[in-house]
DNA sequence: TGTTAGCACTCAATTAAGGCGAGTGCTAAC
DNA sequence: GTTAGCACTCGCCTTAATTGAGTGCTAACA
């Protein structure tokens, strides 16, 4: 694979990207490589053909990037590491409201990056479990019933109903909550558990029994943090997916959480992750590609957020939004909550 | 408009519901009308159409139902008041978890409506402003903030960072929080506001000033519920949809929730509204339709839910499973939160 | 040895034409 | 008022012809 041949694969599918359709010899020898003819340029991409990284719809159209081609160059493109951070300015005036609740913001950010993009966009926020107890409350509802708030650094985490004793009046729960407060205050959700399990107080036992169950349910659903999807429709725009019956499975992939939830815990914790076509294993997303991003809320928590396009995606603006929108992400959900 | 006419519109539109094909005279005089030649058919449909109630897409194909047509058909089938209501049990079924936040109930019965009617389904939770207050709790966050939390015999409503002065250490927050629960408990949000700007104690002056303009802002973010969508998806099954430029124009309107929830909103606290096509008011559910039922809890508040599949709808169907999940809904929500 | 011009060939996509068939409207007879 | 009969319409499907973009291969050239 010499550099002429590189260049031509890199003319392709840049060429692929903007136009969706197979780009042939003379394409490439007219606006791309003015110098060579061509039946050079065809001899090149049979050879690009056989190494594997281009694709023949049919014998008499033109060449199509095959995902190892993509592959290529993304790589590259991050390899060589000038992302052009999108204009940081523009995202901060979608984001002029209040902060508010967390899932707000997700949303809110999802509906952005998919309207920046014109893909379909997925913010998934920090897990629960990672997230530092600040405050515990038990707010009386009815008499027997009372809402256990559990507050964390990163805003609200949970409120659940929860049976308390007919005798628990308003003072008697403030003063559970208090004493919660100060065993749990600065561990995360899933020490909690633990904390509550070993140390037995004695005089409430029978309250804490009761807690520490629920603490345990309280973990299983924050165990992965909400997910927010933007820009469903958006997918529909391109003629990949003209078809109504790939648009249907599509669409109803994005319905399903969980698999998505699956698929972006995947992506570690990198600046990009990249999974282009067959690499995502799923089927329904044979010919799209998903590009993920990391943003921080100080040290340990974090959250993803990713975009989904056809696998001929514009990757080099996709970079540029993603890491300005984690910064942004990174500031707004830090700013306040910390 | 005698009254085998009638019988003759609504074989048309039974057989059309089910089939989405235009239907000829020959098809009545077969399978519905067997007394009836199809010459006989032909003449009343000929009338028919005059009247109005029937289109004809071109001369040489059947006839179609007109929007006048599921007019009269839905007023009379739920003049007749028949509406079988679909087996409760089944519902329920979907819904065995513990009951949890008001926002999961939501989603979960959107997409249990969803796929029992294979349409598109809404469901609207109460108005936040219509909640009475339970409590109201200032939660430490850090030294210089704290989370106003709004509990409410719906649930929590609203958390929100505020600032409050740097000496306001725990204990200050939690007599404010009993201040403010005995002085607004049992009163709605919207009552709320008013309350706190009259009656001015003097004494945490400065705190409450803020509070007012904040409660304020809660209000105004409560002033619609909640919306959750289910079965985005569901709608590309229908021939009707099989155009992709239509298709997106209908998931664009989905996901912008503004349009929706003045939809819902216009829905009074009747039983069931139905919209048909025109009557919507929105270019993109031209041919669609909108049938929305109500749900209660306790006496004043109540919530919407709805579903929107083609004119051609299943309307007995729909009307009886909008039913039994209304009446499940006010069931679970009311329930635990009451 | 690499590059280029030329040419035959392939095959999807577009267009045109023809036939089919479902369905109608009208008329005349019952 | 109902029905049988018949001419007519027109969307849809199939088939055939045409077009054109693009390829592979070969031979000539630098």
């Amino acid at each position: 694979m010499d550099e002429r041949k590189f260049r031509i694969l890199q003319a392709i599918i840049d060429d692929y990207i903007l136009t969706a359709i197979p780009v042939g010899s003379r394409t490439i020898s007219k606006k791309y490589e003015t110098s060579l003819s061509s039946a050079t340029i065809r001899n090149e991409m049979s050879d690009l053909e056989e190494l594997g990284y281009l694709d023949q719809p049919h014998v008499s159209a033109g060449r199509v990037p095959s995902p190892k081609a993509y592959r290529l160059y993304v790589d590259q493109l991050l390899a060589q590491g000038k992302i052009l951070t999108a204009n940081p300015e523009s995202i901060r005036g979608h984001f002029q409201e209040r902060a508010r609740q967390m899932e707000d913001v997700i949303g809110h950010a999802a509906q952005v990056l998919s309207s920046l993009t014109h893909y379909t966009a997925l913010v998934l926020s920090p897990k629960g479990t990672e997230m530092r107890i600040r405050h515990i409350q038990l707010v009386p509802v009815t008499g027997s019933t009372a809402l256990l708030v559990i507050v964390t650094d990163g805003g609200i985490v949970r409120d659940t109903v929860i049976r308390v004793g007919e005798d628990m009046d308003p003072e008697t729960l403030h003063s559970i909550s208090r004493m919660l407060t100060e065993r749990l205050n600065g561990h995360t959700l899933s020490e909690a558990r633990g904390i509550l399990a070993t140390e037995d107080p004695g005089q409430e036992q029978q309250m804490l029994s009761g807690l520490t169950g629920l603490m345990e349910a309280v973990e299983k659903q924050c165990a992965q943090g909400k997910l927010a999807v933007g820009g469903t429709s958006n997918i529909l725009s391109f003629p990949e997916y003209n078809d109504v019956e790939k648009a249907k499975n599509f669409l109803s992939l994005l319905e399903g959480k969980e698999q998505l939830l699956e698929l972006l815990q995947q992506s570690g914790e990198m600046a990009f992750t990249v999974r282009i076509g067959p690499e995502t294993g799923i089927p329904e997303l044979a010919d799209c590609s998903l590009v993920t991003a990391t943003y921080r809320l100080g040290n340990s928590r974090h959250g993803t957020l990713g975009v989904i396009g056809p696998t001929r995606m514009h990757y080099g603006q996709v970079f540029g939004v993603l890491s300005a929108m984690g910064e942004q992400l990174s500031r707004l959900l830090g700013q306040e909550k910390e």
